[in-house]
RNA sequence: GCCCAUGUGGCGGAAUUGGUAGACGCAGCAGACUCAAAAUCUGCCGUUCGCAAGGGCGUGAAGGUUCGAUUCCUUUCGUGGGCACCA
């Protein structure tokens, strides 16, 4: 009997379906375990070779925990709402949704070719009507909190109005409160909302008449079109993150992600600690707000930076600079964040005319405005010191300001020195202090003189949760007079409307305002972004069908957090962040029992894409690439080049022909003995739809199986690593399984296991591999599971053992990695029911004790020998046997050793 | 620019806490079986000097700590990812 993977796969796939063998229920006495994916969103381009590295992990994982006894839930869903499925309505006209289905129909078809064990009866779809119900009903409670600073959570609003009502606040009076009118009151509460709106900017491309996502946005201009963009005022909503900050901090304490994944997410946060302080302006009556966590430079500052969007830039702006103010707003304005920041050896700001006064000697201080100045952080001002600051002095050299030297020998009129450690100077009364002594002293002195204070700042701003789209979630909430009502939760799901067009509304809205029903009842014509729904999937896997809450409590309360997450680092801030809000939103409402979502968080590495690309002469035409003046050249894309190249990078005109490629320019060919070719240059890039760079992994299916194609990803590396696709070693992995097989079918005899006792030497195999695959799967190490498994099939071969004994326990530890060939060895060794269902096999210590070790003997730490010595010996025996020998000797030369390293268990150092 | 990760043979990668660098697999070379091919099996396989025995050099680069460094520290270069409206 052959291994015929396409029959048994087959075969296996229809068996546990129609038995049902992946339903989970939410009543059971065994353990619970929840493992769960980053949901895919449903491309056009189907499902890449990429997509399923974590899907094998994490259902190896779920196959291993229920082995090992536990309940496990490992749902799957769509995160089905978002652009490229607007994008693409927009290009041909179908609707998102239509698109989206047939989209689903064809990842899930992908998916189930590859054997994963989810319960498809607890999908979720974000884009599906049942659930985004809850996507909006989650928003009506954001909206309808605030958060307390006393108690650090949110509370309902209506506890805040009542406080309003009778007691009042600092701001106001009871009294007062009560005689404010519905738009003045709404306007307040609007300051305290969890979901909020306000005026924000966006990228505005007039062409396009829409808004940008950052992402459209290359070089100030469209994307699609290469239009101007700029920056636009536009009524947003956000999500009040930033009063979460502390919680989402302390909250990393308690759950399992890497250390990495950690530090992303506090820098993200970017919490920091200083004072902020008003400096006065010359002549005037309005101050200017500064934020620095360097209150001890106070007397090193040379100038004032605002934002060039900062409030008070036309007032102060004298007449003699206002026209070049004027010109350097206007190129500000096509600037984005990201090139503002990265940007920052081109240095560019305005002077303002006004200056300043330090408040402690009222130097005059010139104020500048320069796009190094972000107005989202801090108060969109800093008081620049250029002997401390390597862009303040920059700036200072470039514009000819003068600098003043506060940290004496530190500072070498080269660059800045950012030291804490120094002694200062020309400073006033913190002259002598050293500077991290004095950031407390000069605090005080500032709070004391009553013009600043102590200020905790984050970098992390609110969550913009508005977009100018269609395909997203349309938010519950009516416009009246300028005032915000939420819908009645009865009235939920406000369902998305059937459009025609789905190009954008009027000044930049998005298509929903081109909806007269729409908007004759003044609804909102923004919808939500993308994280919306992916912020409390999560939940929904646990109750999904649940028509009366987003998930029921008993249900919550039973799963609870999710154990495993599965997902790659491009969500390390985004995703992550808003669903620990959420969580921790849901958790404060009293909704659920938990406020961190996930436990342990494995970040998957990305599986690169190759591309090629041709190199082009000045002529226009391709050439061979040439490492050489490469970097000037200029290189197009060669599309799907990747099914065309040679392991060297090759590309012959033979192939060319054979395909019928249409080359987009003319090629000068180079010529050897095998006929025309040219060389292409290659990169990894992300596998994408875009980069025409995809493998799709129904064709490694059809070719190889899916067991080939799982333990085959999982052989590639570790999980977390990125790597390159490359199918060059599949065959091993094919050829391991049928060496596999061989272990029990001969092409001549048949059945070839037996029932005869195993040896010892068998069983130390087993032993030996039930422990490595054991730990290996539960530390997330397939790639040398994988390798473990090579190995025991190996040593088994060579010891031609067919014992059922042995063989039945190595299928079970395979069960999780090759689902199919162990299903069905396992049914051909007669045993009852599904291998899904085995017991995982312990191992036995005892079967590995070995009584003697091969020591590697090192000279000067260079290994030189090896000796056998019993395992038990001690350094007095093991010395005499290494002085002994003849290698050692010869090393020596007669000479006496001057010590002798013994490490029990591992080696010998003889040092000379 | 900032933040994070990463760099080991021709290739993917392995190496519990610092203790035999290159497990396992691919590719390659040589051989067995075969009329032949496929499949399968056996051996070799970092580099360099050497007939050999045996040695030198080797984990991006340069330093350092140590009896001993792929592993720890400092500096530096390359690559990949993220940076708030892609998801």
């Amino acid at each position: 009997m052959e291994y015929d993977f396409k029959k048994i796969e087959a075969k296996c796939q229809q068996q546990w379906e129609e038995k049902e063998i992946y339903k989970v229920s939410n009543l059971s006495d065994k353990p619970k375990y929840y493992v769960l994916d980053m949901f895919p969103y449903p491309s056009g381009a189907g499902l890449h070779v990429g997509h399923p590295l974590g899907y094998i992990a994490s259902d190896i994982y779920s196959r291993y925990k229920r082995l090992k006894g536990f309940n496990v839930l490992h749902p799957m869903g769509f995160d089905s709402f978002g652009l490229p499925a607007e994008q693409y309505a927009i290009e041909t006209g179908q609707h998102p949704a239509t698109t989206t289905q047939h989209n689903i129909a064809t990842f899930k078809a992908q998916l189930n070719k590859i054997g994963f064990c989810y319960d498809w009866s607890r999908e979720v779809r974000t884009s599906n009507p049942s659930y985004y119900k809850w996507t909006q009903w989650i928003f009506l409670q954001l909206y309808e909190s605030y958060f307390c600073n006393t108690q650090q959570k949110a509370r309902p609003i209506a506890d805040l109005i009542k406080k309003y009502e009778t007691k009042g606040c600092s701001k106001f009076t009871a009294a007062e409160w009560n005689a404010f009118s519905k738009k003045e009151q709404e306007d307040i509460l609007m300051k305290r909302r969890l979901a909020f709106s306000a005026y924000g900017e966006v990228n505005w491309c007039e062409a396009l008449g829409t808004v940008l996502a950052n992402d459209e946005v290359i070089n100030g201009v469209s994307e699609r079109g290469g239009h101007p963009v700029e920056k636009k005022k536009m009524r947003q909503w956000y999500l009040r993150i930033t009063a979460y900050a502390d919680r989402l901090l302390q909250g990393l304490d308690t759950v399992n992600f890497s250390d990495a994944m950690k530090e992303m997410q506090r820098n993200w946060i970017g919490k920091s600690e200083g004072a902020e302080m008003d400096f006065h302006i010359k002549d005037r009556q309005e101050t200017i707000k500064v934020y620095t966590t360097r209150p001890d430079t106070i007397f090193g500052v040379d100038f004032l930076v605002l934002a060039p969007e900062h409030s008070l830039v036309s007032h102060i702006t004298t007449h003699a600079q206002r026209q070049s103010i004027d010109e350097y707003l206007h190129y500000v304005k096509s600037r984005s964040d990201r090139e503002r920041m990265a940007e920052v050896k081109q240095i560019t700001g305005c002077f303002t005319g006004a200056y300043a006064l330090n408040p402690f000697d009222g130097k005059q201080i010139p104020i500048w405005i320069a796009e190094y100045v972000l107005s989202g952080y801090g108060t969109g001002a800093i008081m620049a010191v250029p002997c401390g600051d390597q862009r303040d002095f920059s700036f200072a050299r470039h514009f000819n300001i003068t600098i003043t030297n506060i940290i004496g020998s530190h500072y070498n009129g080269q660059e800045a020195n950012a030291t804490k450690d120094a002694v200062l100077e020309n400073s006033g009364f913190l002259n002598g202090l050293i500077m991290k002594d004095a950031i407390a002293v000069a605090i005080n002195k500032i709070e004391e003189m009553g013009i600043g204070r102590r200020k905790v700042n984050y970098r992390m701003r609110d969550a913009g949760f508005s977009r100018q789209r269609y395909w997203g979630e349309p938010f519950p909430i009516i416009w009246s007079d300028g005032i915000a009502l939420p819908l009645d939760a009865k009235e939920l799901p406000l369902e998305l409307p059937f459009v025609e067009k789905y190009g954008p509304g009027p000044e930049g809205e998005g298509p929903l305002a081109n909806i007269p029903e729409w908007t004759a009842k003044h609804l909102e014509t923004s919808t939500m972004p993308g994280y919306a729904g992916s912020s409390w999937y999560f939940l929904r896997y646990m109750d999904p069908h649940n028509a009366e809450t987003f998930c029921d409590r008993k249900a919550s309360d039973y799963w609870n957090q999710v154990d495993v997450y599965i997902g790659g680092t491009e969500h390390a801030v985004g995703h992550l962040l808003y669903s620990r809000m959420w969580t921790k939103l849901l958790y404060d409402l009293n909704l659920i029992g938990f406020d961190e979502p996930f436990k342990k968080l494995v970040n998957q590495g990305m599986i690169t894409g190759k591309s090629f690309f041709f190199q082009v002469d000045e002529k226009g035409s391709i050439i061979s690439y040439q490492k050489e003046n490469s970097s000037a050249a200029e290189f197009i894309r060669f599309k799907y080049g990747h099914q065309f190249v040679d392991a060297n990078g090759i590309l012959r005109k033979s192939v060319v022909d054979k395909n019928g490629l249409q080359l987009p320019k003319s090629i000068k060919w180079n010529k050897d003995e095998e006929g025309e070719y040219v060389v292409t240059k290659e990169e990894a890039e992300k596998m994408s739809k875009s980069k025409f760079n995809v493998d799709n992994p129904d064709d490694i299916v059809d070719k190889y199986g899916a067991d080939t194609f799982r333990m085959y990803e999982m052989f590639l590396g570790p999980v977390e690593m990125s790597k390159p696709w490359d199918t060059k070693g599949i065959e091993g992995v094919h050829r391991f399984l049928r060496k596999l097989w061989r272990l029990f079918f001969d092409e001549i005899k048949g059945k070839l296991w037996n029932q005869d006792a195993a040896s010892a030497e068998e069983l130390k195999v087993l032993h030996k591999t039930i422990k490595k695959i054991d730990s290996d799967t539960e530390n997330f190490s397939f790639n040398t599971a994988v390798s473990a498994f090579m190995i025991a099939v190996n040593e088994l071969a060579d010891l031609k053992c067919h014992k059922k004994e042995i063989l039945e326990n190595i299928l079970i530890l395979l069960a999780p990695f090759a689902p199919h060939i162990a299903e069905e060895l396992w049914q051909q060794l007669a045993n009852e029911g599904s291998i899904l269902n085995a017991t995982y096999p312990g191992y036995n210590e005892k079967y590995l004790i070995e009584a003697t070790k091969e020591y590697p003997i090192s000279i000067n730490g260079k290994m030189r020998t090896t000796i056998s010595m019993a395992t038990d010996a001690a350094q007095p025996e093991v010395e005499k046997q290494v002085l002994q020998n003849e290698i050692v000797q010869k090393w020596l030369e007669g000479k006496q050793p001057k010590k002798i390293i013994f490490v029990k268990g591992k080696m010998v150092n003889v040092v000379i």
